[in-house]
DNA sequence: CTGAAAGCGCTTACAG
DNA sequence: CTGAAAGCGCTTACAG
């Protein structure tokens, strides 16, 4: 493959390019068998007493040929895919991006591949790629803020792939999720003392953002009642908006909110970063809040905002800590679907 | 396997439950061979004219064993996978979630399995990755926003992996970028015209972010040149900060910049959402910007800053015109390694 | 120290 | 209208 004057590689000299090799082209080449090359290339060759010489002439080949083995044919032998699968509802915020992240580099610590998909909120695209993902092998499936988790368990349990939820809990398979109840409580702690500083002090908040079937969303508003029930103040059921995580819904339930109230709300409690963007909106375009802006606290830390507007106050859900949970759960063996909580943060990272 | 007097599933009874189903218990069951099985599930049973009723009772006990097929073995024995494989930088801005998310329901739309995986700007692991996504047999492997493209296209050619560049190009593969010339000319001269407008009038814009060696930095530093070029305002070369994208470096070059001058910029033109943050840093620990507030423009549209902070000047890239241009490239029989550019975009989407 | 052979779960040309 | 058989590229117990 290599001119032997000039030592550079020759234009079109690649064995077989464009076809793959497999390791029989190897075996062929070293002048060994298959099952030399197979052993070579995946380490068992001392075990196998294989010689150093053919060992190292073997991976010469395999480097020289860019050989790349075929997983499919490695994996339906083994019976085991090396694959572990997430399921993800959307890539547009911080914290299921630092989730995916961080997720693909421990999985990749842990010798797994990862793959990862975004099922935008929708329970039949969950489900359909849940089937996707078994189909493809995966050893083990990560739900991650699921509409339906126990469906996807369920699909898991029958192929005897290993399930585990995360964000959202399920019952059917192990849950890590933060601690949202502690979360909430001090967010609304932190919301009502901002608000009752800013002159004319405010009321009660308003709640905004969410889906109330959510675990997530109910054990946020538990918080943010416990609160409001710590400083003695009354809060009107009216005040709860919960029209889904959805900036374009969370734009219009505000706006709805604004035009039938005469006066606007000191102090409002979001969700998420991503229903923040419709509650700003909302806000720049009601005459209620002509130069005045509430305060405002909101789930998941997003460090643009931070940069921009030291006035939003933002919990911090602690990913690092849940992903460490989730494979801590997954080196154990597999147990029973008990939920681990984990504290969230309110400090920069 | 559901209990004939109460009409409910047995807890338990699912059959062989944990043990994946193949086809070969589904012809077992249905008292047809596998291969009817296998061209009934995939749909090609019409041509192996296969009677209406066994399709149909196949079909049934594929369902009540939410039998998955094996897409390995299916994938060795056509082939064939129907993976794409994408490479991705980062997923901690909205240009490459948006991407990523578009990319995934276009794969899926197209009867492709997309895998994703992010490689952070790291050059061994782009490699890495692409090695391991071309071992899982992807059909196709998109390399965004890649360090160096041609080592991966080198890859894919010599395993037969069909190669394609998307936001950096390269010169092996066929690659859509945006026009990054184009939108940093029009994103400077609009910068030029707001900082004419305020009190005092600016002077030439400071470039914050990229990395010089970048095809797309390289291409915004000359549009950023044209632009001031036009307006006859001389750029000063210490004005171009190119650190790379991450927000502490980018946060560190600024600060080292203005510790060593008396006056600050009044217009800053940044690469990137994620470089604007320790842009902001910056500027808000600095004396030298105490109370003032400098033009800034940046490249990649973020909604959540649209939302909170209406005097950034945002260029977005057009995400779903340059996928739509990836895959007419990949519908298309695989062609020469051009460069298909795609305008930017300006205003809200 | 090494190879021949069986088998992972599919698909499909071939032969009824 | 349907099945037996070969083979995709690996791995590994078994037999030297």
């Amino acid at each position: 493959m290599v001119d032997e004057t000039t030592g550079k590689r020759l234009a079109g000299t690649r064995i077989v390019s464009g076809k793959r090799t497999t390791i029989y082209d190897l075996a062929a080449l070293a002048g060994a068998s298959p099952s030399a090359v197979s052993s070579v290339l995946n380490g068992t060759w001392k075990k196998r007493r294989i010689s150093a010489a053919l060992a190292e002439r073997i991976t010469r080949l395999a480097d020289e040929h860019d050989f790349a083995i075929n997983m499919q044919a490695s994996a339906l032998r083994r019976e085991k895919s090396n694959l572990i699968g997430m399921i993800v509802p959307k890539y547009d915020n911080r914290y299921f991006g630092l989730i995916v992240e961080q997720f693909e580099e421990m999985a990749r610590a842990k010798g797994l591949f990862p793959i990862i998909t975004c099922t935008r909120r929708d329970p039949d695209l969950e489900v359909q790629a849940a089937r996707a993902m078994i189909s493809h092998q995966v050893d083990c499936l990560i739900a991650t803020g699921a509409t339906d988790p126990d469906r996807i368990s369920e699909l898991c349990a029958s192929s005897g792939v290993r399930a585990m939820n995360l964000d959202l809990p399920g019952t059917l398979a192990p849950s890590v999720i933060s601690d949202n109840y502690g979360g909430a409580l001090v967010l609304t702690r932190r919301i009502l003392a901002d608000s009752a500083s800013s002159r004319p002090p405010g009321g009660p908040i308003l709640f905004v953002g969410g889906r109330i079937t959510d675990h997530s969303t109910s054990e946020r508003l538990r918080g943010f009642r416990d609160a409001h029930a710590e400083a003695g103040i009354a809060i009107d059921e009216t005040m709860v908006l919960t029209p889904g995580y959805a900036q374009e819904k969370a734009h219009l339930a505000l706006k709805d909110y604004l035009a039938q109230h005469d006066n606007a709300p000191k102090a409002i409690f979001v969700t998420s970063t991503i229903t923040l963007e419709g509650v700003l909106h909302a806000i720049k375009e009601s005459r209620l809040y002509d130069g005045l802006f509430p305060s405002i606290g909101c789930f998941d830390w997003d460090p643009l905002v931070a940069a921009l507007d030291s006035r939003i106050l933002m919990v911090r859900q602690d990913v690092p800590s849940m992903l460490k949970a989730l494979f801590d759960l997954l080196e154990a063996a597999p147990g029973p679907p008990g939920i681990v909580s984990i504290p969230t943060l309110f400090d920069t990272p």
